[in-house]
DNA sequence: AGTTTAACCTGGGTGC
DNA sequence: TGCACCCAGGTTAAAC
């Protein structure tokens, strides 16, 4: 499932390839995303042209000069950069076919992912209440502390909550939780201003790493059938319960938090 | 009213 | 082979 470093070398793949060139048709094999596409998609978008692709939180956002397309992966969307002579396969539900002829196609089986039009994304209902970009300095460790106060709920459920801080998926929140040794169940409130410094800027470091490491698997996203690598080598917790901590050797516990799985070790991170 | 929890969407993978 | 079940992330509805 890609979380924000995977969008982010998504966005920066496919930037060079797509910013200035013109849209000249649209297919859409299969609306029925996590909301439907808009019918008049294709007249929106086609003659076109795509004046830039950044990304807000995990959407992708292409830019043109009357409007926004909105895109996001979901859990397993991809993006391909394809040719007319590629074979359509299952699970390919939108072509962008570009003044180049080149293909931008999206698959996604589980259609977690969407695709929609906005005038103006900041007032989006998808975007509009999204907290801070994990990787700009509005996130800090002051910003963290004076939101946290009187707050019960655990440290890991306010990390993954959309409103404080986006893109800060169930991965990285683990990785984090373990690189600052605070243990995913302790509330919020209970968080130290230094121990958010501390938290803080591990979950930069883990988010920038996954970043350089993406950025190094590009080709392969680019022209391979498969998506981007995943980068499951630098991983010291995520996937690993029951194996040894890393730092201690101890098995590394695993907990249900809010129907997502948390793997932290007891000895290492503290419970406050 | 603000915060917290559960349900939902889908299909690949797993285990019986 | 089949089939029930689990799990994933982000949003929304429901519950507290």
């Amino acid at each position: 499932m890609p979380e924000l470093p995977e969008v982010e070398t998504v966005v920066s793949g496919l930037k060079n390839h797509v910013v200035g060139k013109t849209i000249k048709n649209v297919i859409v094999r299969n609306k029925s995303l996590r909301w439907q596409i808009p019918d008049d998609l294709n007249e929106l978008i086609s003659n076109k042209k795509i004046l830039s692709l950044t990304r807000r939180a995990k959407y992708l956002l292409f830019e043109f000069n009357h409007g926004y397309l909105l895109m996001h992966l979901g859990m397993s969307g991809k993006l391909y950069i394809k040719t007319e002579n590629d074979e359509v396969k299952k699970h390919d539900h939108i072509d962008f076919i570009l003044e180049d002829k080149s293909i931008i196609r999206y698959n996604d089986a589980r259609r977690f992912g969407c695709c929609l039009w906005a005038n103006d994304p900041t007032e989006h209902s998808l975007l509009k209440n999204l907290g801070p970009e994990p990787l700009t300095p509005a996130f800090d460790a002051e910003f963290a502390y004076n939101l946290s106060r009187n707050k019960k709920t655990s440290v890991k459920q306010f990390l993954m909550n959309n409103k404080y801080v986006v893109g800060v998926g169930n991965i990285y929140a683990n990785e984090a939780l373990f690189a600052a040794k605070i243990h995913p169940l302790t509330p919020v409130m209970n968080i130290k201003l230094d121990q958010w410094e501390k938290l803080i800027k591990e979950i930069k470091r883990v988010l920038k790493e996954a970043i350089l490491q993406g950025g190094t698997t590009l080709k392969d996203f680019v022209n391979s059938n498969d998506a981007p690598g995943y980068f499951a080598h630098s991983l010291k917790v995520y996937g690993k319960s029951n194996k040894p901590c890393p730092e201690c050797g101890k098995p590394l516990q695993s907990l249900m938090i809010v129907q997502r799985n948390s793997v932290f070790c007891e000895n290492c991170q503290n419970l406050y």
